[in-house]
DNA sequence: TTGCGTGCAAAGGTTTTGCATGGCA
DNA sequence: TGCCATGCAAAACCTTTGCACGCAA
């Protein structure tokens, strides 16, 4: 892997944003005076393939949301339709849910791209 | 609500094919002889909005897809990833896990926006 | 008759691609 | 040097919109 200014800076924005999600337009507006977009756009691609970042999706927006993943592959994401936060789920209940679908329902969760949508206990006071 | 021919021809296209899903573009394709795509996305929009069909997605292509949508704010979508059949779980324990995430994680999950991505019984043999 | 739905074509917005250039190993 | 990343512009793609027409209540 080629480190270069554009690969560096999306994934240090990334990181240093862990607990937002970014649309691709977001991210163009973001670094619009330092990168191209089409660089933009391979480079999600790119980040994405290699696990550095986690694709999602917002029902509201209607597209695709990239966001920091650390070890996204073993929890559920839950995120509040509301204000856009991400909680990284870890849960012995959500384990023992998804070994019930297993065995009773005979179905293999995917956690790594599944998304939770609700509401968070912030938004939920308003 | 008018009764015209593209809305019933694609309302009664969901209702005969309760078990998959169809992106706007495999509607525009199946109807391309008798329904102009601007109709359809208008009367896509219009059934969504009306309750008869459930907009998800699909993280392979990218898009929105609609289903059939029968009571569906009570229960969760399981969908596959391999073969794209959706099933719709109605289960005791999600009720609980649903439980649980709200009172000890203090967030409301939304089952009629939530798709749960897996791996069907049939597609995990393969 | 009036309002709503439709078709067509154009516009709008997002993403991808081709090609030439430049940088890093 | 050779491969890969980048910028730019054009193309491709999907969805929405404006307008005129026609059908349903």
């Amino acid at each position: 892997m080629y480190k270069t200014y554009s690969r560096n800076a999306l994934s240090e924005f990334f990181k240093e944003n862990k607990h937002n999600s970014y649309t691709s337009l977001d991210l163009i507006e973001i670094f619009k005076d330092s990168i191209n977009k089409a660089t933009i756009y391979r480079n999600l691609k790119y980040l994405e393939v290699n696990g550095f970042i986690h694709k999602t999706y917002d029902d509201k927006k209607q597209v695709y949301e990239y966001m920091y993943a650390d070890d996204c592959d073993h929890h559920f994401h839950l995120k509040c339709v509301k204000c856009g936060k991400i909680i990284h789920l870890h849960c012995d209940d959500a384990d023992e849910f998804i070994s019930h679908i297993k065995n009773e329902h005979n179905f293999s969760i995917s956690e790594n791209i599944t998304t939770i949508y609700g509401v968070c206990e912030e938004c939920e006071k308003c």
